[in-house]
RNA sequence: GGGUCAGUAGCUCAGUUGGUUAGAGCACCGUCUUGAUAAGGCGGGGGUCACAGGUUCGAUUCCUGUCUGACCCA
């Protein structure tokens, strides 16, 4: 271990090929690559299958398959690892299968960066940027005709997913996340489609799926459908005016402001989008704020109080007398009339109403809003929406047939006038959403759209709510609060919208009659020939699916092809059906999931909505959350605050272990952060334990398990030092089980330090390097050790996996340490009595270097073996101090201690007289007993030239 | 604005039904050792337990509010 100059007589000193330094990075690839070769992984499985292990299923939820893994990944795929590895190590079969999310929107979205030619999109993804060019050509397109066939982009789309995926799992495989990475699972595979449309049609079979209208982003040019990410928000002028709604009851008004009223009273609402009038259904209060009656020359007006003066003012009637108050409860289901179609329509109340702008009443259109649609549902309003798929009113809608919604308002705006009731308009300037391809304003607009429902009873009489209830009741969470979370966003959410109008997407394989919007009576049927041809052709086959192949001479004319998709969410809420049913190893449903707190909204309730819909339970058992990544201030890591940091970057500097030592000595519950400084701390972690494991290993470098001592002839110290490992060992395993890594961690670091480093490890130097090599005392030591260090080696293979790798081959073991199992430690017959003898033993010896240190300070001696010690103790601790016999000063690390009976504990360092021994550095005054050899004391002449020395104790 | 969660030494974390001077590892300082040496031992300094109220004989621990941050929603 040294070349520094020998001592003249020799110690046992060994020397390891482990280096010091793991010079991760550049190592850890060489690991990879030998687990590669070796197909680890499929040697695992076979010897779970051999044994007949237990199993236990972790099941992946797939990542989107767009763009490098983040920090973020790293997090969720290493915690994955160290579940699955400890759970393999702690005995269970525990496969791995890892999945991507390939449909959706960022992807599509992505394909049309390309085709728009944005130029970072084309650096990223230069070939398929040159298949779009290509196509151009070959088919006289304008190159700067940015709309593609449907089916050419989803061919392009498949192929960019297919490519990210590959980019990602380089680096999940980098992180040393072990797993079938020749067999994951991606949503796109064809079969994986075809079972994601027969879950469809078990929630079909089951009498979950219902039709039904909402408002969504609508953009007049595309003539389809926006999603959120294909809205930009740029400023538009539009008009803002104030309407009066003439309340029809005077004896309502009059009961609900408790005053007399014999005029006319007028709701006054405020709007920027005087189009959605035709479709106004209601005018919304907020039950909880004040609402005045104002005498003014425009008439008797309600007004919120917060905004009654700047309201007056736009009506130049500032300063009208206030008449009566009253709060927004009152108003409910006052008739109002309608502006200018003959039909009432009554005050509502919403939570939505605010005072920041406008009047305090809203203006109500259920097609054209959210929240509109929302409290209309509540009130059961109708949800009429009178315009089309081009912008324009509809020919059923009186007045304004045939104009564009943008027509419409200048029109909307003169009949208001003409019917006296504009009280004001004015420009708005504002934020307002517009088409990411057209640059132009786009509307809300209720559509068709296709909807898991939370409320309907299916065929067995259940709601899917009471179902997702119960299931969430009977799932365990980790931490607990995640139950918490779950419920109360089971207990609220809406039906789930599962229809989308997007191109790369599973499809909703249904027929739709064309009259009545009823799905073919015979869906199922249907739904499975389709699956069958996407099961072999992915799902262009049913895009280019002719509906005569499927339907009836009778039945084709009156039915038609649904091209709706599927959310993307519904892709991954399916995999419990499509990978953990459908592949052999797995089973359902999982024993975990495991995902980052969002996901509570996402992929555990996905997955859960879905299994109750098809399987009447959650596909899972457990859910184990962790949190997100931040700074070292609990910032979200981010480009603008240049506080990220990439994992790329770690695994590539400090190595994939460090990274997951971070990982897992970190607090996964809360947030986890991540700075320089952390990293450095993890690094002095990282090197406590590899320089523990480095002494272990070269001190057993000499030791056969042939030559290990009984346990039970072992030395107290060494029995006490297995006893100890053995405690450690279990609560370790027990931490691990209970997923709590850092706490686990915690105790790894306190037991290579204050364990082994400043204790046990301490006290058998002397026997390690002095005694006979193979004495008794020596070999009752490495047993312990060889023990402890096996059973290490395993505990620290989940977390630091590349490092106990390397630990494992220095051990000479066979096998790879991933399919070996806990190790089994040899119990002493007395462990508990010597944890507690030795538990009074080390209170002295703190006692004792406490005292050694006093004179250090005073210069009086350096090396605690220049000290003798004297010892008087009461009865208890007295007997534990006795039971080491002379070894008593083997213990406290010094060259001579004497043991009294007293009343009290009272220690008494003096500074060795004697001469110390060249050999072993004691103090002692057999120094030069031997006549050859004068430096040596009478124990190392007798460990060097005679029997050697024996030892009981320590 | 709402729901959930977190805030204990420079860093990562413990802190068991509220109870004597709040612990550990690392870092830092001092020191020893030079047979774990780009290591190891010993000793030490360092915390108004985010803040403000309240309950209690007594609160880091219970309650309320505030602040900061995270996730999800609006």
């Amino acid at each position: 271990m040294s070349d520094k100059p020998s001592n003249k007589y020799p110690v046992n000193l060994l020397d390891t090929p482990f280096p010091m330094r793991g010079d991760l990075a550049k190592r850890e690839p060489g690991f990879l690559k030998s687990w590669q070769d070796e197909q680890l992984y499929k040697k695992l499985r076979a010897r779970a299958n051999a044994e007949n292990r237990p199993k236990f299923i972790l099941h992946d939820g797939p990542p989107y398959a767009n763009a490098q893994i983040h920090l973020g990944h790293a997090v969720n795929k290493i915690l994955k690892d160290i579940i699955v590895k400890s759970k393999s190590l702690a005995g269970f079969d525990a496969p791995y299968v890892p999945g991507w999310d390939c449909h959706g929107l960022p992807i599509e979205h992505q394909i049309e960066k390309l085709a728009k030619g944005d130029s970072k999109a084309i650096k990223n993804s230069p070939q398929i940027h040159a298949r779009i060019v290509q196509y151009r050509k070959d088919n006289g397109l304008d190159p700067k005709d940015f709309n593609l066939p449907p089916a050419f982009i989803r061919e392009l789309c498949r192929e960019y997913a297919a490519a990210q995926i590959e980019i990602q799992k380089a680096d999940f495989i980098r992180l040393g996340v072990l797993g079938d990475w020749d067999h994951p699972y991606r949503t796109m595979d064809f079969k994986t489609e075809a079972d994601i449309v027969r879950t469809l049609g078990k929630i079909h079979a089951n009498g979950y799926l219902v039709a039904g209208q909402k408002p969504v982003h609508w953009c007049v040019d595309c003539g389809s459908a926006l999603a959120e990410a294909e809205v930009e928000y740029e400023d538009k002028t539009s008009p803002a005016i104030d309407v009066a709604f003439r309340a029809v009851d005077r004896a309502a008004v009059s009961k609900a402001f408790g005053v007399e009223v014999n005029r006319d009273a007028f709701a006054v609402i405020w709007t920027t989008t005087p189009w959605t009038l035709p479709a106004n259904q209601a005018v919304s209060v907020h039950p909880d704020l004040t609402y005045q009656l104002l005498d003014t020359p425009k008439g008797l007006l309600i007004l919120v109080r917060e905004l009654a003066e700047t309201a007056l003012a736009r009506y130049g009637a500032a300063g009208s007398p206030v008449i009566a108050e009253t709060t927004g409860k009152a108003l409910d289901l006052l008739q109002l009339q309608h502006p200018f179609y003959d039909r009432q329509v009554p005050i509502i109340l919403g939570d939505h109403v605010t005072t920041d702008a406008g009047t305090g009443l809203v203006h109500t259109a259920p097609a054209h809003g959210l929240e509109d649609w929302q409290v209309g549902l509540v009130y059961n309003l109708p949800k009429d929406n009178p315009v089309g798929d081009d912008g324009r009113y509809k020919q059923s809608v009186p007045l304004f047939a045939g104009l564009t919604v943008w027509q419409g308002n200048p029109e909307i705006i003169n009949l208001l006038t003409e019917r006296g009731v504009l009280l004001a308009n004015e420009k708005l300037l504002h934020s307002y959403p517009h088409c990411w391809r057209h640059k132009t304003p786009i509307i809300f607009r209720a559509t068709a759209q296709w909807f898991i429902a939370m409320e309907k009873a299916g065929v067995d009489g259940d709601t899917l709510r009471s179902r997702a209830n119960a299931a969430v009741e009977a799932t365990e969470f980790f931490p607990a609060w995640g139950r918490a979370r779950l419920e109360s966003m089971i207990g609220n959410r809406p039906d789930w919208c599962v229809s989308r109008q997007r191109n790369w997407g599973v499809p909703m394989t249904f027929f739709v009659h064309k009259e009545t919007g009823e799905l073919h009576p015979d869906s199922l049927r249907l739904l499975e020939e389709a699956a069958k041809r996407i099961e072999t052709r992915g799902i262009e086959a049913w895009f280019e699916l002719d509906p005569a192949e499927l339907l009836s001479a009778e039945d084709l004319p009156h039915y038609r092809k649904l091209k709706d998709t599927l959310d993307v969410w519904f892709d991954s809420g399916s995999t419990h059906y499509a990978v953990l049913r459908q592949r052999e190893e797995l089973a359902w449903p999982a024993d975990l999931y495991l995902e980052g707190s969002d996901q509570h909204r996402g992929w555990f309730q996905s997955s859960l909505l879905t299994g109750c819909a098809t399987e009447g339970r959650a596909p899972y058992k457990q859910l184990l959350t962790h949190g997100f990544t931040v700074d070292e201030n609990g910032r979200k890591m981010s480009k603008s605050l240049g506080n990220g940091i990439e994992p790329q970057e770690i695994f590539n500097t400090l190595g994939a272990d460090m990274l997951r030592l971070w990982i897992a000595s970190a607090d996964y519950s809360g947030e986890m952060s991540l700075s320089q400084e952390i990293l450095k701390r993890t690094s002095d972690a990282y090197r406590r334990i590899r320089n523990t494991v480095r002494f272990l290993l070269a001190n057993i470098s000499d030791f056969k398990p042939e030559q290990a001592v009984a346990t039970d002839a072992m030395l107290d110290l060494d029995r006490l030092a297995l006893a100890e490992y053995a405690a450690f060992q279990s609560k370790v395993g027990a931490l691990f089980e209970r997923y709590e890594f850092h706490t686990a961690m915690q105790e790894i670091l306190k037991y290579c330090s204050e364990e082994l480093g400043s204790f046990y490890l301490d006290i058998i130097k002397d026997r390690l390097y002095t005694m006979q090599a193979d004495s008794h005392g020596r070999r009752s030591a490495q047993t312990a050790l060889w023990h402890i260090t096996q059973g290490l080696v395993r505990l620290l293979a989940p977390i630091l996996s590349f490092t106990a790798h390397e630990v494992w081959q220095a051990l000479g073991n066979e096998d790879n340490v991933f399919l070996s199992t806990w190790h089994q430690v040899p119990a002493p017959a007395d462990a508990a009595a010597l944890i507690e003898r030795f538990a009074q033993i080390r209170e002295v010896r703190a006692q004792v270097q406490k005292e050694i240190e006093v004179q250090r300070a005073d210069g009086k001696l350096g090396s605690s073996l220049q000290a003798e010690v004297a010892v008087t103790a009461e009865p208890a601790t007295f007997a534990a101090l006795q039971s080491l016999g002379d070894d008593l000063k083997f213990v406290l690390i010094v060259s001579a201690a004497t043991l009294v009976a007293g009343d009290a504990l009272a220690i008494e360092v003096k500074v060795a007289e004697a001469a110390k021994c060249e050999r072993c550095w004691h103090y002692t005054p057999t120094v030069g007993s031997h006549a050859d050899h004068p430096g040596l004391c009478a124990r190392c002449v007798d460990n060097l030239f005679g029997k050697g020395e024996a030892r009981q104790h320590a």
